[in-house]
DNA sequence: CGTGTACCTCATGTATACAAGAAAGCGAGA
DNA sequence: TCTCGCTTTCTTGTATACATGAGGTACACG
């Protein structure tokens, strides 16, 4: 999640073992994923120390972070309530994402970019996944798109699409919980996008695309409960 | 700078008394702005409490939102640098921007959607605006740009164009300074713009934004220094 | 004179103590 | 019994103290 400008170290892993500040963001983030934090409640400053195991300083910090991010809202002195994920924010946001995917299919076509090898071992590494390692599955499957994109060679490109993930990755996370989302058929549609985009076919890459993401806006009243 | 996520207060204005944490913000972002802290350097914590005149832990948390939206580089252990602006970063960030505008006015005109009366007192304000206040037109340069967006009825979308209001900023501010943009040609586009736009002429609507985007990117050799 | 090492300094990372405001609970009056 | 207001308590906002690791300097050795 490169959206937070770090100097990043090159891995792209959940490194649990880090500083205070990124043990407390991790945790708290897969707190919100797993639904232990459930949209619409505050979580307590001490309640995250307690969970993670640091003291309010890294806490507070990890909390701003999950606010820029776009999991948390911060009231001023009341605290940090997960968001809420309406019906019309879903829809502006696969608009949105549809946006970007779209411009980056079309950059690569047109351009002649090859794709990076990093997409074939994402798909691998999803079919070796264990079905059940839900925030793996959803991990892998931001990689791959974010790898998508980043082959559009435009690295603000890819930290607006960065930008995205707080609310896409909780929706991915809803969709394999309630069992809508197959991962079989994502990953055979992000196969079918490997090879439309390796010999730059921009119409069928799109349509591709297209379907791809009109798949998952279906679970609205899942979400805000 | 609705990028974070706070609930908004209504005021979009640079309210200087707020929380310490929003001091500092207002004061070590205006530093950056206005040149004090040049790209590449590094801003210590102790100095960031001189300046704004509070202690380290809001001042932290300033340093923290302002490396969120992409002006400081958090480097560990090291502290905060001022980002770099390169030219590559610079055409990929105006590539963005115009396709974000573009779908933007493209909604606008294909829904019929009419104007905010906002934008006509934006450009008035624009007029008024004393010349020598550069952070005051570029703040109303920036104001007129969202709404503009914020048009297209899809507020995921504002919030991509706000995350890319960091090294724009920057941009309009040196482009001020150092005297290519003329205030007048920006006012007058803008006008050019909410004609075209009330009357849903995406030809020309597109035409006009081409252009007022594409004045900008010129002076990549000022900002890296 | 150049280089390497050890120590020292200082900035950041973390923890904790103090201040202030908000919300909930309790009591008195109607 | 309901309501208004006060007090109490708890949470967040801010300040400061302590821990840790990086970088610089000085000294000794080749």
């Amino acid at each position: 999640m490169s959206s937070q400008t770090f100097v990043d170290t090159g891995d792209n892993s959940v490194s649990q073992e880090g500083s205070a500040r990124d043990r407390a963001y991790q945790g708290v983030r897969a707190g919100i994923l797993k639904g232990d934090f459930p949209p619409g409640s505050f979580i307590e400053e001490a309640v995250a120390c307690e969970v993670t195991g640091v003291s309010r300083s890294p806490v507070r910090e990890a909390l701003n972070r999950l606010a820029a991010e776009g999991y948390l809202e911060l009231h001023r002195r009341r605290g940090a309530m997960v968001c809420r994920l309406s019906a019309t924010e879903l829809r502006d946001l696969y608009e949105v994402r549809l946006m970007v995917e779209t411009h980056a299919v079309r950059k690569i076509c047109r351009e002649g970019r090859t794709l990076p090898p990093d997409l074939l071992r994402l798909c691998d590494a999803h079919e070796a996944m264990p079905a059940e390692d839900l925030l793996g599955c959803v991990e892998i499957n931001r990689l791959f798109h974010q790898a998508l994109v980043a082959a559009a060679g435009n690295r603000v490109l890819v930290d607006v699409f960065d930008g995205l993930q707080a609310p896409l990755s909780r929706v991915a996370m809803v969709s394999l919980q309630q069992g809508f989302g197959k991962t079989e058929v994502i990953e055979e549609e992000h196969r079918e996008m490997i090879a439309a985009l390796s010999v730059h076919d921009e119409a069928r890459a799109l349509a591709v695309v297209e379907r791809h993401l009109a798949l998952m806006p279906r679970l609205q009243s899942v979400l805000s409960s």
